[in-house]
DNA sequence: TCAAATTCATTCGTATGCAAATGATATCAG
DNA sequence: CTGATATCATTTGCATACGAATGAATTTGA
């Protein structure tokens, strides 16, 4: 270790540091890692589905038919990110569309019998999906971090 | 509301809620959503860079001169993907890339001039997000907070 | 009522993010 | 010493994610 590097530290342990950015400990970067352990958990539980087709079709099962636009809202997506989920769950006939009688402008989604039959077979998996993501904290403190969490979203 | 409804609620109510899925309630979900808050409050701060462009700049400034897969290694990225960012970060001047002479498998990154100051003049920036973010908490909760998500990246 | 503003959907461009395959180089083990 | 393994970087393909622009349809407000 070099005399600068002496120097510097004592120059850090007077000011407790206060003029060194640690990346690691940034709440964004913890974050990101964070919920890439959460996508990665994911992925290994449910493999043929991604978190957001997964959360649209959940919200389809929650609500029932509705726009794509109102999707985009409840399971927060941009309109052209949602575009993209639905034209692939459209395209494995997870759901189907069709144009609102009324206002010409929305086009409605619903679950078909199979993406029916593959969210309700595909919760419990998601259950385990929660679990797991919060195994590393005990039920106290995962119940504080959630709470917490959502104050933060 | 319908008598249906009333039923359902009455179900709901003797169970626990334990049957129904509600996705606004699961870790994964609430993650994303407080990742794209802080994304959205990063932007607003640091229009010209993302935050792993800022990632890569912080750890480099960090570390000094270092390989790009010790990069990604660092700051959690994907090979595939550390790779689009530092030539991203090469085409405006930010960084520049080397050959190592021992090991002529690695790529060499590290600083340019530019890249140092932009990385200085940026860091502030990089505290006030970090505040913002954590903005809904008291110091107290934040505390708790980064203690219980460390736990889980 | 009717022009302005808003809403819904689409398209384009750019930037992560990761799996899988490939090629070059380096290390290890027998 | 050399064949098997491992590491580093790259490329391809697919899937979010969002800003900005566009067009169609609806709603608002003077």
């Amino acid at each position: 270790m070099s005399g600068e590097d002496n120097l510097l530290r004592l120059v850090e342990a007077e000011d407790g540091d206060e003029n060194n950015y640690h990346l690691q400990d940034q709440v964004g970067f913890i974050l990101r890692k964070a919920h890439q352990r959460h996508v990665s958990i994911f992925a290994s539980h449910i493999g043929d589905l991604t978190p957001p087709q997964f959360a649209a079709l959940a919200k389809l099962y929650d609500i029932g038919e509705t726009s794509q636009n109102q999707i985009g809202t409840l399971i927060a997506m941009d309109a052209a990110t949602v575009k993209g989920v639905i034209d692939r769950l459209k395209a494995r006939g997870l759901v189907e569309v069709s144009k609102h009688e009324v206002d010409k402008r929305r086009l409605l989604v619903n679950l078909t019998p199979e993406g029916r039959e593959a969210i309700e077979r595909l919760i419990p998996l998601a259950r385990a999906i929660t679990e797991e993501t919060l195994a590393p904290l005990t039920a106290k403190e995962a119940a504080t971090f959630l709470r917490l969490l959502a104050k933060l979203a």
